[in-house]
DNA sequence: TGTACATCAGTGAACGCGCGTTCACTGATGTAC
DNA sequence: TGTACATCAGTGAACGCGCGTTCACTGATGTAC
């Protein structure tokens, strides 16, 4: 079953994530409508004929870039929901899975945050779409409490696009927090990782146990690091944490206050 | 006083308009980072190098787009908000004054839709100063009645941003309701109208009274006129409203329970 | 009102440059026998 | 295991093109007397 993969193959996996993985560098400081397959080929080292052998242009790439930066987010969403009820700890794991997500994957984010409403309408629609499916996997957790309190689905989808659009405007407010370039740009370990590898995004900092990742793990209070203005980045999640209790004390009177 | 501005002076203020305008129109299909200086001249019907009587560069031509889209909102903002107080009258006249803003300015509310966080940094810089100052606004507003319920000024001021970051998220989902092209791309009339022209925006559609406004003025329910799909309009505007509802009443509950 | 000179918005030609795309190719990897 | 052929990821040269920027210029507008 798990047959290793071919000499070629494996070759041309590597040459697409190193595409990819430059592109992602580029989009830090531009948008994917002004960003150039040559450029992109130069960082990679190779002709830029190369580029299609894997894509047939940069909005092509834009795409594969959007399914990798949330197509893995579902069984995030799915953890944070499932084991929590909709209280305090529930905002403080939130705010937190998305802190740690900001500061694990900040180009990634970046990138959707600056192409949801960019320029290429390809990219636009793959990340609208995944966003729609985040919202709905959001409402279905909501949907069995909420239902059960005399909730209309059209409120439940309502209440969880409030959650999702948050969600993405406290990530561009903690983007704006940490600025763009640490120190030395970037170097070599971290280009190869990306939301979804495990265990990131999905722990909540001072809870206990399930520590299941083999792998080194930012930690949450871990200043240097590029982490910016440390104060702003916690002004940041103070409004966040706020916004978000008054949103579910609004949900708490919906129908019945 | 008001002394005729020479034939020189106007003639370079219409150019320099004619400029904006194309640029505004080039950029509902494109971002500002791939716009390109000669692309802009074409559309005006002037050389490429007169570009550089008016702006530096295109990103100086953004932060001009900038200032037209937002530097005049803010009086619509104290119009809203100082003649109702925070129940769902208030609420609907936000809404429906979003609405109105989308429906006659669509390129101004996607370029700042698309550039927020766009690749070309002044322009980023601008659209934050603007929207600052808008919440600013806003938090100046809710203060009096807020603080005297014993609101801090820091709660405020966080709901001042839930306020703003909700009208802009709202703004782009009529948007994406209403579609890019209406019909004959853009004609002669709308091309010099900005927003902060007299009446626009700040009125609330059935209010009586308080026709101030000295031109025509787009009216609520016009069909046809390029408005993308009426039934998706529609219900962007309910899920706002209600969201909208939502987080007030856990204004309402914020302190007292 | 008329004349002589200054200003300056817009011109048009020129420049060097990097772009996306094409193409026949090379040579390592894969496959059939 | 060895041989002959097929596949195909990456090469490198070439192409035509539109870009941003510069420059000396033109001619209408503005100003001083």
């Amino acid at each position: 079953m798990s047959h290793t993969l071919g000499v070629r193959q494996a070759q041309k996996q590597k040459t697409r994530r190193a595409l990819l993985d430059a592109g992602l560098r580029l989009l830090e400081d531009q948008s994917l409508s002004s960003l150039g397959l040559r450029e992109v080929t130069r960082v990679v080292g190779v002709a830029p004929a190369a580029f299609y052998r894997h894509f047939r242009d940069m909005s092509d790439l834009g795409v594969a870039l959007v399914e990798e930066s949330l197509g893995s987010l579902h069984g995030v969403v799915r953890v944070i929901l499932a084991e929590r009820d909709g209280g305090e700890q529930l905002i403080d794991a939130t705010v937190e899975a998305v802190a740690e997500l900001v500061r694990g994957y900040p180009a990634h984010i970046r990138f959707i945050a600056r192409e949801r409403h960019g320029g290429v309408r390809p990219v636009r629609e793959a990340i609208a779409a995944e966003l729609g499916r985040f919202a709905d996997e959001v409402a279905e957790a909501f949907a069995p409490q909420l239902m059960a309190e005399g909730w209309s689905l059209e409120d439940v989808r309502m209440l969880a696009e409030l959650y999702v659009d948050h969600m993405v405007m406290t990530a561009t407010a903690f983007l704006e927090a940490q600025p763009g370039e640490p120190s030395g740009a970037q170097s070599g370990e971290p280009s190869g990782a990306r939301p979804g590898d495990p265990g990131a995004g999905a722990q909540s900092g001072a809870q206990p146990g399930d520590q299941s990742g083999d792998q080194p793990e930012a930690q949450l209070a871990q200043p240097g690091e590029g982490a910016g203005d440390p104060e702003a980045v916690r002004r940041v999640a103070a409004t966040a944490r706020r916004q978000l209790l008054l949103i579910s004390l609004g949900r708490r009177h919906w129908r019945t206050g």
